[in-house]
DNA sequence: TTGAAAGCGATACCAC
DNA sequence: GTGGTATCGCTTTCAA
């Protein structure tokens, strides 16, 4: 068995009470009876049990809020699913969660649920910002109250946030560059479907994929001008009818955000499913059934439940333990999907 | 905060021992008592608190032993890193990991290191083993003892093993083969470098190559004549430079395991680097260092870390909480790595 | 068949 | 500064 505290104690000739207090430097402690005790714990290997830690530490109670916008997008429905099951994990160290969900970006409604979180005392929050000044503030706000914030899926960078659990879609770009630098040995012609192009996450995976097609000097490989889609799959539709129509002999189409299904459809309507070959972003229902069609290459999937999932125990851990992330930014995996390694 | 059994015992007016033994069904408790426990406990939606339980069975004190092969490769050596992890992480529950490391394939050895484990009482094991008759055996007569097995990495499917926690080779090769097409439009040739053909994880990572290439009806791409390097990289070269000089037009090449070294070497001896693709496995350091200098444009990874991490706590979950497994294979993730996206 | 009580390891409060 | 002690939620043993 490992050492426990009590161990300690009897070597020293003190009690529990002083070993903790000289262990977690809580102050109230001789300190040269500390000097021995931490001397001690290191030559007996002492190690913190983390769950007698865990245990005496529900004592306190803890509420964390999470605010998420866009919900009815099946990116942030997997993100939920990571929250609901953090939260039943979290439950035994007497955390609990309050998730509020806004439809679409709406800056006044997330403030709104701020506000109403703190009145209700929550002791740290989550949520899924969109980088604007009066959200900044009020980050730093919380900040000031001593309320910890973690954010999500997208991120608020010039806040004093806590850290932020999401992809890091410049990468993303760059890592779709490669794809498509890899489907087109020949060289051909590649088609660029945007999104919103004020979007700062679609925009870097915009630049990611520019710079790694220009740094990858494939001057074979031909870009054809673009405009965004904003994620609407008629426009995408349009666009791409009108694309194929010029350039029958298209080779990749790269959707930054949304519109794949138009996309896809007008591959198909084409006649030209396989032959124009697409990557697409997130692993989400209808992109499994696309990928499983053939109507889509890759799928580059930013793990949305992962960022459901981390953000409470990333309170938690501060709250309860003072543990503070390695990193301010938390990547998740870039992960590259295709009909043949679809699950994870 | 949520439901204790000290409330429920308090509602129904027993003592916890009791509602302990109800919920728990361990028997020597009324059954109309045990009929109403269960149901109060229900309706005020009592989920047991882990932490408390798995404080009160560190009283408890399990021993676990892991083997394992071949700890000289890189990818054994990230999986011994993932058992190390774990074993912190389960001293805390009064788990003890006892790690008996093997060179190379050797059954006699494997057999023997599971005897020591057995006299010295472990009460489970996890091992990589390979799927021979007398290890088969063993590891039956350890299922007969009530000593619970999980294989990693390799797999003994015809044994009483709990389960298995590695990659599923099969499909890995699918994932490989829709690389290669995807990175042929035009089609073009490709050589396979197998590894020992006796080993049912390179066989597999082949015969899924081969069925995916046919049911995508690529009959422009066209397959070389191929043999197996046995994983030695002096062979790999030789066979490439052989390969290079009759195809100098050579599309991809598919290494299924060890050797990429010797082959990517043989192609930038030939001047080939970029225009002959590789495609490898394992994402451990050669392999990041040859997909940074562009040498390998795919490695598909097994999560070897993963491999370690999981199946100790796999026996944990069984030994001290009777929870078996969903599956009776536990497939890591097929993960497909660029230079873009190498860290996960 | 049931209850009471002693742990598991760490924390925190209250006396001294 | 320090020690003693109650407590967190659950398991397990021992009496009754």
């Amino acid at each position: 068995m490992a050492v426990t505290m009590q161990q300690i104690a009897d070597a020293v000739g003190v009690s529990r009470g002083t070993v903790d207090r000289a262990l977690h430097n809580r102050g109230r402690v001789n300190p040269e009876v500390a000097e021995r005790i931490l001397q001690t714990a290191r030559d007996m290997g002492y190690k913190t049990n983390i769950i007698g830690q865990a245990l005496a530490r529900t004592k306190r109670n803890f509420r964390l809020g999470i605010i998420l916008q866009s919900v009815e997008t099946p990116t942030m429905q997997d993100v939920i699913r990571g929250i609901r099951q953090a939260g039943e994990e979290l439950r035994s160290s007497g955390l609990e969660l309050d998730l509020r969900e806004v439809q679409g970006l709406d800056l006044s409604r997330v403030l709104e649920e701020i506000d109403s979180l703190v009145r209700e005392g929550v002791q740290g929050i989550a949520l899924s910002p969109t980088d604007r000044p009066e959200l900044v503030d009020r980050i730093d706000r919380l900040y000031n109250l001593g309320i910890p914030v973690v954010t999500l899926n997208s991120d608020a960078p010039s806040s004093r946030r806590l850290c932020f659990v999401g992809m890091d879609n410049y990468r993303a770009g760059q890592t779709a560059s490669w794809l498509a630098c890899q489907m087109l040995p020949q060289g051909g012609k590649v088609f660029i479907v945007a999104g919103h192009l004020n979007n700062t996450a679609h925009a870097n995976r915009l630049s990611g994929f520019l710079d790694a097609l220009a740094s990858e000097r494939r001057d074979n490989i031909q870009l054809l001008s673009f405009q965004p889609c904003f994620g609407r799959d008629d426009y995408a539709h349009e666009m791409t009818q009108h694309i194929l129509q010029d350039h029958p002999d298209l080779g990749v189409i790269y959707v930054t955000s949304h519109g794949q299904e138009g996309v896809c459809q007008a591959i198909s309507e084409a006649g030209l499913t396989g032959q124009v070959r697409v990557i697409a972003y997130d692993l989400n229902e209808p992109n499994r059934q696309l990928l499983e069609n053939g109507m889509i290459q890759f799928v580059i999937d930013q793990r949305a439940f992962e960022q459901g999932y981390r953000p409470p125990f990333l309170l938690s851990d501060y709250l309860l333990y003072d543990r503070v992330p390695e990193t301010r930014q938390l990547y998740t995996d870039i992960s590259i999907r295709t009909k043949y390694n679809i699950s994870n």
